[in-house]
RNA sequence: GGAGAGAUGGCUGAGUGGUCGAAAGCGUCGGUUUUGAAAACCGAUGUGGGGGUAACCCCACCGGGGGUUCGAAUCCCUCUCUCUCCGCCA
């Protein structure tokens, strides 16, 4: 969320950053109803006064004798006219929090308008796999090798899932492993969080509401409407949620493991078949808060450890930086790890890295207070995944298949996987 | 699933209709004292919103929401969470 002072004060400069990612942009209800707003409250709250100015001497006018019939009149008529003013002030308010929440974050100062077309790659690592044979796509590899059961995925869950078996499950958790023992050694602290949440967490995380059609909804009669987390980050940016942290206890660095619940509805496409683009998926979310002047850096390092661990595992990638539009409404700046999928001959994002500077944090409330001068802020907020499964597997099958259909074990993962080479 | 108890400031914990934003203790910060520290003593110590150049003033907040009342931490309803007991348990 925008901080509304900011709109109010600097309309022209905000509607010009906003304007990288969106077509338009107009405050001029939003300021309207603030002015409105603020009309109200100078209103009510004089009438307030007077009434808790005459409520305190009511109980000594009494005690001294004296009829308090007119007083009390009159102040019925004054609480049934402030109770009018508060049911606008509140309906005043909820409509400005409406066309505050719809607004996106505003863009980083270098981040480029305009959309997907003005990605730019950074950097890259490694290079294409030359073949000299015929290689095959992840699914074929995955069947042939034993490694997925898509068929039975379907007929357990239906279109989009698929089961792990026997050394595909294995290959699965040694990449989790992997990924654990590296952000452990790292310094960051272990979350295994509910894979249900309220709808809560989906708003505080910006998710919410332009992707609810998105997640898989829970009926329950007793908690009220909760969902699958589609990705951990939704449970992670709520861990403190309404909390004032200590300036030295920041940066507070978490990761957690889930699997991540999706309904992807309408977005599949012929080539994104296998497990490209699943129901569900399983990632290492890698989580930070930091006090404001610390972030760009954090998301430095956060960028690089998604980059080491691809490196690792020795995976040709390219790093991406998302143009305005392409960056997801809560996030101010992202990159983008890809990795090269032969068989769809193009990058696919296995990791995205995201500053959402105080744009989470004013949804949630999540603040800290500086250790010198006691003053209370919003804290930053960044995400990254560390990583995400469903890209990495293709590619390492894809990547490191070899004439006769077998695939190397990357080096990293043999300790936990205890052969070379699937066949 | 049933029955009961509870939720108050950073923490412990008083307060059951009228200067209660809230006693007391602890903690934290500042000061006095001390060679230094401790102890003792003194003082300060929540958040958000609105007005004002400012000094400062006003409003709201005692788990969340609603109600009763001139007036609610206190009474009523409701939701959430915590604890105790019983039942159930792939």
């Amino acid at each position: 969320m925008l901080d509304l002072k900011r709109i109010r004060e600097n309309p022209e400069e905000i509607k010009k950053v906003l304007l990288k990612r969106m077509d338009s942009v107009d405050f001029s209800e939003l300021l309207a109803f603030d002015q409105k707003r603020r009309e109200l409250i100078l209103k009510v709250e004089a009438l307030k006064a007077n009434r808790n100015q005459v409520s305190s001497e009511i109980p000594r006018l009494k005690a001294a004798g004296v009829d308090v019939q007119s007083q009390l009149d009159q102040m019925k008529l004054v609480s049934m006219e402030i109770k009018s003013l508060d049911d606008e002030w509140v309906q005043l308010e909820s409509k400005i929090r409406l066309l505050l929440e719809a607004l996106p974050n505003l863009p980083a100062e270098d981040v480029l308008a305009g959309g997907k077309e003005n990605n730019k790659t950074v950097r890259d690592w490694g290079s294409r796999p030359i073949f000299d044979f015929t290689p095959k796509n992840h699914v074929d590899l995955a069947t042939d090798l034993g490694l997925i059961d898509y068929r039975r995925g379907a007929q357990l869950g239906g279109n989009g899932f698929w089961i792990y078996r026997g050394k595909g499950a294995l290959l699965e958790w040694a990449l989790l492993n992997f990924f654990v023992e590296e952000h452990l050694s790292d310094g960051y602290e272990m979350i295994l969080p509910p894979h249900i949440l309220n709808e809560e967490c989906g708003y505080v995380s910006g998710q919410f509401p332009k992707f609810k059609e998105d997640v898989f909804y829970i009926e329950s009669e007793q908690e009220g409407r909760q969902f699958l987390l589609p990705t951990s980050e939704t449970a992670l940016i709520n861990l403190h949620r309404n909390e004032i942290l200590a300036e030295e206890s920041l940066p507070r660095k978490y990761f957690s493991y889930t699997p991540c619940y999706r309904k992807e509805a309408g977005s599949y496409r012929a080539q994104e078949r296998g497990m490209i683009r699943g129901h569900q998926f399983n990632k290492v979310e890698l989580f930070q808060f930091t006090r404001p002047e610390d972030s760009e850096k954090a998301m430095e390092e956060m960028i690089q450890k998604g980059e080491r661990l691809v490196q690792k595992l020795g995976l040709h990638y390219r790093l991406v930086k998302l143009a305005a539009q392409d960056c997801s409404a809560a996030m101010g700046k992202t990159f983008d790890i890809e990795l090269w999928i032969p068989s769809m001959n193009e990058y696919k994002e296995v990791s995205s890295s995201s500053n959402a500077y105080d744009y989470q944090a004013r949804r949630g409330e999540i603040r800290m207070r500086r250790k010198e001068s006691k003053k209370i802020e919003y804290i930053h907020s960044l995400n990254a995944s560390g990583l995400a499964t469903s890209r990495l597997f293709p590619a390492i099958l894809e990547q490191f298949q070899r004439k006769n259909g077998s695939v190397v074990v990357p080096e990293v993962l043999r300790k936990w996987m205890h052969q070379e080479i699937l066949e």
